[in-house]
DNA sequence: TCTATAATCGAACGCAAATTTGATTCTTTC
DNA sequence: GAAAGAATCAAATTTGCGTTCGATTATAGA
């Protein structure tokens, strides 16, 4: 009866890379279905039989980008080493992790402002759109609340360091967001054909951010 | 004969600035020359006395932004303190000018790929288009320009810090974006009706910064 | 082989947005 | 107070994009 998709159809993650890169290179409303579609060889009409719309397309790019980078973190948040290994382990891990895929990355700095500028559906449209509509917000509020649970890793670890006394007293909610702009930056700055690959330059920003926090400073391990 | 701007009119610069909200709000392209206008007062067609077109618009909210900032920032750099002290203060003038007018901020983040990505004139336009498209295009690029300088500015400053032995050894480069992501990143984040104020902001980062590359650790002088 | 459905496409629809046009209303200056 | 240009607007034009529709093709299972 039913049939399986075939296996030279394009698949769902496929289109969702494909997007991302598009995204980075135009920005969510500049980018086009038809760039897109063009991207993975099919039509326009064609994306509409894996997405609703444009808008479930970029929410799909997002949340991959978030299930990576989160994926990464976590355990290393929850491991029992020091909390200072941990954090860099932690900046380490989100670095590489978006100079290997700059267009998620990216998107998840550029295209989280298109995700919120999503505009409902005008009221004479159809049921089936405004039920779509309705999950739409629930899947973006569960993607933010994610996404606060990823900057939360960075606070309770960094919480945890001063505690232990291996960090300074500080500002930690301050502190996490200057973290988190000099690691997404990267994703803005970061050439593949640079001079420093991930790793390096990883390790680089992580050595100036934990001696910025350390009290007793030393430099890479 | 001829009339000078009359006093009730809008005025150019009141323009720019209306336009760097809108942006703020919605991005580039999906800010609406109506919305802009509506901003203002105005109609959509008559922001076209003011300005050619929407790319026109766009470039003259970011060279305001960096010109702010540009004026802020060299005369820091090149004062003849410690370098220490310079760089402190070439971090907090730019957050504090970020926290100030955070719309013009997001722009000077979010809009260069905008600016970027803005299209030559089809072959059949106007000649005046072709010519405008050229002055875009050179506008553009003086503008990138400056930017570079701005950023130099922040490198010249930590070379010297270097070699004067108040900074220990790194990869200057690395650090100045490391740099630049966290006090950009304010703009994204910074909430006017937040728990601290851009000043109060600006000093912990420039704590945590300069504590990641001092030879001599210390805090707030 | 036959059928249900997955996957695709070409063409058309509807709409919203940038820009143009042609007039109209102010203000300054003579 | 008249002329010239600055500043504005309503309406029309155009263009491009998201989306829908109907039809077509391919494939896995009965």
């Amino acid at each position: 009866m039913a049939r399986k998709p075939a296996d030279q159809s394009v698949h769902r993650d496929d289109i969702i890379h494909a997007a991302a890169e598009v995204l980075q290179r135009n920005g969510y409303e500049a980018a086009t279905m038809k760039d897109i579609a063009a991207a993975v060889n099919l039509t326009a009409a064609s994306l509409y039989h894996h997405f609703r719309n444009k808008d479930t397309l970029l929410i799909a790019v997002l949340e991959l980008g978030l299930e990576v980078v989160l994926k990464q973190i976590e355990p290393i948040a929850y491991s029992d080493r020091r909390s200072d290994e941990k954090l860099r382990a932690m900046i380490c891990a989100h670095i590489v992790g978006l100079t290997e895929n700059t267009a998620v990355g990216a998107a998840m700095v550029y295209e989280l402002r298109a995700l919120l500028n999503v505009k409902p559906p005008s009221k004479n449209a159809s049921l089936d759109d405004q039920a779509a509509y309705q999950a739409f917000i629930e899947r973006r509020s569960a993607f933010f609340a994610q996404r606060d649970r990823f900057e939360d890793l960075f606070r309770v670890v960094v919480r945890e360091g001063v505690a232990q006394g291996v960090f300074r007293a500080m500002d930690v909610p301050i502190f996490v967001q200057t973290l988190l702009g000099a690691q997404n930056w990267v994703g803005v700055w970061f050439n593949p054909n640079g001079r420093l690959n991930g790793e390096q330059i990883a390790e680089l920003i992580a050595d100036t951010m934990l001696n910025g926090v350390l009290t007793s400073p030393r430099l890479t391990s």
